[in-house]
DNA sequence: CTTAACTCCGTAGTTTGGTACGGAGTCAAG
DNA sequence: CTTGACTCCGTACCAAACTACGGAGTTAAG
């Protein structure tokens, strides 16, 4: 039961990446990993660069990318299409700023509603509800 | 076909709330909308507090409330129960600002992925892939 | 009166990223 | 050689918020 990277089987390969098994053939299925060879029998066997593919996967998952996006980034895995991979993650960039924004203002929005909410204490129609049932907009 | 807010049916009720029959029928099974009286038979009747409570589910909506939270905001639409609403509302920006936090350290690695490609152009490899590869954290 | 548009209702499908289950087969240790 | 852990594989299921479909009934206009 060592935790060499070599010749692993899929419990261990998926403890090393830090997923579950169920996740590990549920990529495979989506196309994120390749069918592994089966040294030994029928028995699947993965290494090192197996769990490299999965952290890479989860390291874009946490960017924000689906897993979509990420089978695109592996696609362009072979080292030399750096000019593809920018601009797919200057989209991403620019996406996530916009969500920054949208955020922004319900930000805003929420802390005025909170605050009038505080000021009008005691009083019999509760301003929230009345804002959104007016139409709040978060824009 | 006048759109006077008064004893709609569900296609006008529907257009002027902003939303799809399908979409009010959807509320309904989720009890977010009352099952509405039936003036003339079987066909459902709409009037303007229903377009009004449809507007208000699509404002919570837009601050990122769930349809599940929304209801609980029009249980205690009875206008006196402020103070609930009030700390459902604190929850929701405590959870909106965890958002932009998180956001933000999004946009600061991606802004250095995509500035360190830019510099390491015409190279082999690249260093969005090799970053995400090797782990690139969010946090 | 006919026809077109609209409504009713239940059921099923969509998307995303997995989880859960169950019956075989296989592998390593004792 | 048996036992227990592990693996294989397909299938079904989860949340959320709808969207689509199909057949039947109703309503309004011409």
């Amino acid at each position: 039961m060592k935790t060499n990277p070599e010749n692993l089987t899929i419990g261990a390969f998926a403890r090393m990446a830090g997923v579950t098994v169920e996740s590990i053939r549920f990529y495979q299925r989506k196309r994120l990993l390749p069918e592994p060879a089966r040294l030994l029998g029928s028995i699947r066997r993965y290494d090192g660069t197996d769990v490299a593919r999965v952290k890479f996967i989860k390291s874009a998952q946490r960017l924000g990318f689906t897993l979509d996006e990420v089978a695109g980034l592996l696609q362009l895995d072979d080292g030399t299409q750096c000019d593809e991979a920018r601009s797919i993650a200057e989209q991403k960039l620019a996406e996530v700023r916009g969500k920054l924004q949208y955020l922004h203002r319900i930000e805003s929005t929420l802390t005025q509603l909170v605050a009038g909410c505080c000021v009008s204490q005691g009083r019999i129609a509760c301003p929230i509800i009345n804002s959104l049932a007016g139409g709040a907009a978060v824009a």
